[in-house]
DNA sequence: TGACGAGTTGACCGAACGGTCTACAACCGA
DNA sequence: TCGGTTGTAGACCGTTCGGTCAACTCGTCA
């Protein structure tokens, strides 16, 4: 399962073969399908396992950091993980879990439902984070924590992809005042350091 | 082209066969390889002559139309497709080029490219209309028109992924507040038809 | 000691992959 | 009528695809 997360994040699903994972993992292709039913099995156990989702960057939000704070942190993580991406490797490789599911959400549903976990949890996480911000008096107005962290994940996942396409670590850096913008949290100049 | 935009969007790249094209196109393979080098070569043409993209809402704005009337014209253009795929085919195949361009911007260079010179072009597009809404009185604030216009199109690109991934229009539709938080035009009741 | 289940091994399946090649048909201006 | 170009037809290349299978090894427990 690390071998095939790693190779399908790097090349995508299709473009991958089950004999590539066994080689990639040293075991023989019987054996994988001792384990798995089918390449489609293993890509959703992947996926629902997280460990398809290396970005998901907040485990479980730690107590005692600020609710904006810790929103910001997770975008900074992300950046800093696209940018250490592109001096390693080159490449920019995006979300694992949003490219796999652009590339055979309509043709799997096994996938497309794991994929579909894992951004409501996102999004659940997320959301927890705004309610801490609005409790914290960070984020102000009538606000839907479920609508805007709904928002947030779908701005990072365009984000992700646009810094893909044009592979360029800068894009989604430069993408970072809309994000704040859609939580809400823009101008606050509030605790000493966090930008 | 024409088949192969259409077979690409529907299943991604790597699963659609040269094969399969010209069986679509009612051509042969040899007929095929006179005119393209290559598979890659073929999705490079599409993307770049623009069949690739039948998302592209905006051709040229209409002149005489409000800047901030555009924008949400174009989004509920966009909304439409969504739900008329739901509706038609059962799924949605979100953006042509930006599932493309999550499948193998990282495989292939050519592609990669093509891709990224559609985003180019929408986010150009979109800039000349918020230019226009921004004239009009309408975007309020010491607005970069380019920069709202690359937010928007990664929004509008995470929106159409994460409606394909759920496989629900109204994901989409929902979504459709924060694309105008982002261009700053939420609130305005200026024009008495719009929405 | 011996039977058994868990797991490994590697050969094997038919189909499809991207791509090449040669022969041929159709039309062209000269 | 000819030679050349433009394009078609379809067999063919080696490789890989996802998946199967029977034979085998090995540790466990009785």
């Amino acid at each position: 399962m690390e071998a095939g997360a790693e190779l399908f994040y790097a090349k995508g699903y299709n473009a991958v073969g089950v004999q590539e994972v066994c080689r990639a993992a040293s075991a023989h292709k019987g054996s994988f399908y001792y384990f798995f039913d089918s390449k489609e099995a293993l890509m959703t156990a992947i996926i629902e396992e997280g460990r398809g989702a290396p970005g998901i960057v907040l485990g479980s939000p730690p107590p005692g950091v600020r609710g904006r704070d810790l929103a910001i942190m997770a975008y900074d993580a992300a950046a800093a993980e696209v940018d250490a991406q592109y001096r390693l490797e080159g490449h920019i490789k995006g979300c694992p879990v949003g490219s796999v599911a652009a590339e055979i959400a309509t043709q799997s549903e096994p996938i497309r439902g794991a994929a579909c976990g894992v951004l409501d949890f996102m999004a659940e996480t997320i959301a927890e984070v705004v309610r801490r911000a609005i409790a914290e008096g960070d984020v102000t107005g009538d606000a839907d924590p479920g609508a805007i962290a709904e928002r947030a994940v779908a701005y990072v996942q365009g984000a992700l992809l646009l810094s893909k396409t044009r592979n360029d670590p800068k894009v989604f850096a430069s993408l970072k005042p809309g994000y704040l913008l859609l939580l809400g949290i823009e101008g606050h100049p509030k605790p000493p350091r966090s930008q």
